[in-house]
DNA sequence: AATGTGACGGACC
DNA sequence: TGGTCCGCCACAT
């Protein structure tokens, strides 16, 4: 399968309340180095494939949209489903970052992202 | 085949 | 904290 299917695939897998980062969905698509790709993907199909964008942040725990061009509408929308965000857009990585099924520890993770 | 496009990430002041 | 710099790569043109 396409590397882009996998990537919408993985971001739809993220469930509510939770966040994930590019890296790390582009781990889970199969490409630890295609976190670029995921971006790339989210502004390309977002809309047209009703994906949880919203719930795809940086690897520090950051929204990477600019103020005015989707900042506020991300933040809002990780708030209304019971993520805190802090006025710089930072979200707590320990608190709500995804454990994908199957990598339960962040030490699983950890291993994946560094790979 | 070559080039452009990214909402990245990590290293390094 | 923040800023720049640079390596990264699937996909479209």
């Amino acid at each position: 399968m396409k590397f882009e299917e996998e990537v919408k695939r993985c971001i739809k897998a993220i469930p509510r309340g939770k966040v994930a980062t590019y890296a790390q969905i582009a781990a889970l698509a199969g490409n630890h180095r295609a976190a670029r790709q995921v971006a790339r993907v989210l502004h390309a199909s977002s809309d047209k494939d009703r994906l949880p964008w919203h719930r795809v942040i940086n690897s520090r725990g950051g929204i990477s949209l600019r103020r005015g061009r989707g900042f506020e509408t991300q933040r809002k929308l990780l708030r209304g489903e019971g993520v805190f965000v802090d006025r710089s857009g930072r979200v707590d990585l320990n608190g709500f970052q995804w454990e994908p099924p199957g990598l339960p520890s962040k030490a699983a993770n950890e291993f994946l992202r560094r790979l």
